[in-house]
DNA sequence: AAAAAACCTGACCAAATGGTCAAATCGAGC
DNA sequence: GCTCGATTTGACCATTTGGTCAGGTTTTTT
């Protein structure tokens, strides 16, 4: 890695090159996450970033090569967000900073999140190798901190396999499936505040549901509050 | 080959092609869980079929005609799964039975539960309907008795929506990124043991999650009346 | 058994789509 | 302003695909 750097990397092409493949990477993730591979076509794509099909397929040589750019795009976001599990050794720490980022990756990023979902229920026919090493490995790792939970003491004791599964699922639903919750909150998205109210809920059900802290306030000697009237009960 | 030998067995008016329709069913809703609306070719569900594509298009006009009935047929038994909600008053009854029902349902068709999935990602094309209608009514009915579980104290103060939402995303968890539970499970589906394992784990998080249970048996200080015999782990 | 209805299918077509290409244009160093 | 590589794009092509059709075969009805 020494000497032959090439020396016009910082020339004009590369930013015109930079800019243009941005703007391809993201009108590409939208279309993919709308369309899946197949039903996506490189004139959607090319149509939606505002440049002619040919000129897509000068950056870009094949749908396939753009596809798999796109995933890896998604994988890295998701390695990021999986990395705030690591932030803490404690349980109720770790497990709520690591679901509360996995939520707010599916706020930010539905698309890639719907881009992910797509493959996996298509059997991951670009990301295969991704399953196998990288998930595999830290999947694997987190298993084992889950258990030493376990072992101290600190959490329930649960297969750490399905205790992931079910974050990964609900945390990712909101994502992939936002369009029927959309459809159920009235036809409108979310708001802040109800997304919040979500976050609190899932990592809340989780926490209590392994051990590692109580349920909310249920009554003991405490009336639990009325949980307002969302629903005009009829 | 002149081979006539199909003797005419009984008269059977329309059973050809109740026959047909539900072969033809059979291979497109595999193909349509594999490959998406688009992905999937009616060149492709007739090979599986072991038809030529003009016979499919005698039975079913159009594709489109053709997934709307696989749709259809998905949708119902969802709907089925959804009445065990209804088996008791109790919520751990309640939600012990839903949510058996949902993880045998995810095993028992994940083709189903993929073209399902398919279609909410990409914005529910052909149900959009039966999502403004029977769903919406079903959940509104639901919220409702999940509110009168909390109003009572026989479980925490959750918001009912997102307590669904966790339940379908975990259960429906299992049929749509099957692919990626095998993979993390050594390349190999789950056995029917570890399947039961799972579903006991969902089960168990979730009704100790909204405190309608005492978490699995936790470390010893506290030790709440066990919520089941059936955990191995001591 | 003859007519009618239902069923089957090879051949075909128009539209859509991924990708190519040659010619035109642009940008920066000389 | 000339050169050369990078960029842009309209036109074009081969293949795929949803769907049709005419004619044949089987089943049901009269």
């Amino acid at each position: 890695m020494s000497g032959t750097e090439r020396t016009q990397d910082r020339t004009q092409k590369s930013a015109i090159r930079a800019e243009n493949e941005r703007v391809i990477l993201k009108a590409a993730e939208e279309v993919f996450a709308e369309s899946g591979f197949r039903g996506a076509t490189t004139g959607m794509i090319a149509d939606r970033a505002g440049i002619p099909k040919a000129n897509l397929h000068y950056y870009f040589p094949t749908k396939e090569a753009l596809y798999r750019r796109v995933v890896e795009h998604i994988f890295n976001i998701w390695l990021e967000a999986a990395n705030s599990f690591d932030e803490s050794d404690d349980p109720v720490e770790a497990l709520t900073a690591y679901i509360s980022k996995k939520m707010d990756v599916s706020r930010a990023h539905p698309m890639g999140s719907k881009v992910w979902a797509n493959e996996i229920l298509h059997k991951a026919p670009v990301i295969q190798d991704y399953l196998e090493t990288t998930l595999t490995e830290w999947t694997a790792s987190r298993v084992s901190a889950i258990q030493r939970w376990i072992a101290s003491g600190r959490i329930a004791p649960v297969d750490p396999h399905y205790l992931l599964y079910m974050i990964w699922a609900t945390t990712q639903h909101y994502a992939d499936f936002n369009h029927q919750i959309d459809t159920l909150n009235g036809g409108v998205p979310l708001s802040d505040a109800q997304f919040e109210e979500a976050k609190r809920t899932v990592t809340g059900i989780i926490l209590a549901g392994i051990g590692a802290v109580p349920p909310a306030g249920l009554a003991a000697g405490d009336r639990p509050r009325d949980a307002g009237a969302r629903n005009g009960a009829t």
